[in-house]
RNA sequence: CGGGGCAUAGCGUAGUCCGGUUAUCGCGCCUGCUUUGGGAGCAGGAGGUCGCAGGUUCGAAUCCUGCUGCCCCGACCA
């Protein structure tokens, strides 16, 4: 037997490890601070790719290509940009290994310099931008509406798997629009977007809201973010979406005629999510017993067991379960027939249990002679012997039933771990309690620092659909006409 | 970069203070038999440059010196 999985509540962020590890999402590679995404890992990723991917070509985007190498100068080109990434940077120098004439080993080869150092893309604004130039001369080249899937890099401090990884997987979507007005309906579209895909898909309850400014994406105007709570009552920023302003279309020069021949400069979003999310997922859903996943992105959907004692029972109940995976495959459910001869049922049932498959068949002799199967729900742990008939029915309405379960555990508790607060004490008692907190703040980055130094709480957000509320900052005193959301993140 | 800790089989570890035959135990792995409705049992077996390099010693996992790597806490962040 594996090492068991820490209780989460002797050890969040064990826990969180633990569950990685037993359910074979990823490991750490030899390389500090970046992961291996094992098999089933990357099926989840895939599967959350897939799904976002066809929102997004559904929304009029194209996928494309850019270099994972920018030259560093591009950087400096856009200053706010520049500040934001400088100190988190990989940096190829040379192109050439030798051998090293005092050892067996291998040395850089001073002799082949880079005339100009290339920088890892950490984000792919820059070598975008400066491409988007030789792209866009007229209003009929707007919009560009272009997403690319690829890894990136930032040489983060400290790294946990999938939170914050040195490499880590991630789309990034890239648009540039004739007039203001559309590229803010175009951020506001995306996040919308990340919005549905996290209730829909990933069974995570989301608040959409803007960024303040200190919390704002290098090189944007605006920052629209989703933040969804995890079960340490943390908040966990689950996508972004910027609307760039003009800011790099003036640094890389992009320009358009507009319909009275007037050049003007474009405007630019841009939006991403990452690896991440599956972060998300595993802090969202997962128990003490192993992960849990949304039966709209489960790799495995249903995972069926048979049990038999002789080999007679052995081949009936193989017969039996390849019929029924056959079923649910014609019917586009993912499904995986446990038929291992070296592990025991049990051995099986925590198995697939730890790896957060939300839906177990078991079948055995007793099924077969009362024509019954065994549903098993991953959620609840509930039991239940139904007849073998309506079998695909029954396992959508399970994994309907389920995935509509999981998202509405996640609000209730993201509800029951939400507080207005209306005083200081009240603030830092919340908050220390793990709880999300609205509350007046008097708008100034010097007043959210300060509460950040005091509490570790950081304002997650200023909400879209903003109530005025006359108040005063839960700080300063100072006048406030709405609240914001407080609260400590990852 | 500051502070603390660790390095022994694929993983987790005992032994290190106080040097002494063949380096401990569990998991996992291999073989065989019995098992299989909630992580099976028994028997046998394979697997080690004790992080690296020097030194002390008749003798080093153990003592000394240097190096390297990793983990935790803080400053940075999708």
């Amino acid at each position: 037997m594996k090492k068991a999985i820490t209780p989460r509540n002797e050890d969040y962020s064990q826990w969180y490890l633990d569950i990685i590890e037993h359910a074979n999402l990823a490991e750490n590679s030899v390389v500090r601070g970046c992961m291996v995404i094992k098999p089933y890992g990357f099926t989840l990723w895939e599967n959350i790719q897939s799904a976002l991917d066809k929102m997004f070509k559904d929304t009029g985007h194209t996928n494309a290509y850019f270099p994972i190498f920018i030259p560093k100068s591009f950087f400096s080109r856009e200053a706010e940009h520049v500040e934001g990434f400088a100190s988190e940077c990989a940096i190829v120098t040379h192109y050439r290994l030798k051998k090293d004439p005092n050892s067996r080993g291998l040395i850089v080869d001073e002799a082949a310099k880079l005339e100009e150092e290339l920088v890892v893309r950490p984000t792919s604004e820059t070598i975008i931008w400066s491409t988007y130039k030789n792209w866009i001369q007229s209003y009929r080249d707007l919009p560009l509406l272009i997403n690319q899937w690829a890894n990136v890099v930032r040489w983060e401090m400290r790294t946990r798997l999938f939170l914050r990884t040195t490499e880590f997987l991630w789309q990034e979507g890239h648009t540039a629009h004739a007039t203001r007005q559309e590229a803010i309906e175009e951020a506001e579209r995306m996040l919308n977007i990340y919005a549905k895909f996290a209730e829909d898909y990933m069974a995570i309850p989301v608040i959409k809201g803007v960024k303040t400014p200190n919390e704002r994406f290098a090189g944007a105007e605006d920052t629209y973010c989703i933040e969804a709570m995890m079960q340490d009552g943390k908040a966990l920023q689950a996508g972004t979406s910027h609307f760039l302003g003009q800011n790099f279309a003036k640094a890389f020069d992009v320009k358009f005629l507009n319909r009275n021949n007037e050049l003007e400069y474009v405007w630019a979003t841009s939006w991403g999510v990452s690896t991440r999310l599956i972060g998300a997922i595993i802090m969202t859903h997962s128990d003490d017993k192993g992960l849990v996943l949304p039966p709209r992105l489960a790799p495995t959907q249903v995972i069926l067991i048979p049990i038999f004692k002789t080999e007679e029972e052995k081949s009936l109940v193989l017969e039996k379960l390849n019929n029924i995976k056959n079923q649910l495959l014609n019917n586009g459910i993912r499904v995986k027939l446990d038929d291992s001869d070296d592990n025991s049922p049990g051995w099986k049932f925590a198995e697939w249990e730890m790896r957060g498959v939300p839906l177990r068949l078991a079948l055995g002799p007793k099924d077969l002679a009362n024509n019954t199967i065994e549903y098993a729900r991953r959620d609840t742990g509930e039991k239940q012997s139904l007849s073998q008939e309506n079998i695909v029915d029954n396992v959508k309405n399970y994994l309907e039933n389920i995935q509509q379960n999981l998202y509405n555990k996640a609000l209730a508790f993201r509800e029951s771990h939400t507080f207005d607060a209306n005083n200081w004490d009240e603030f830092v008692e919340k908050i220390e309690n793990g709880n999300f907190v609205w509350a007046h703040w008097d708008g100034t980055t010097e007043t959210e620092l300060k509460i950040k130094e005091l509490t570790k709480a950081t304002i997650r957000l200023i909400p879209l659909d903003i109530k005025s509320e006359n108040g005063t900052c839960i700080l300063t005193g100072n006048p406030s006409k709405h609240r914001v959301l407080f609260a400590r993140a990852y």
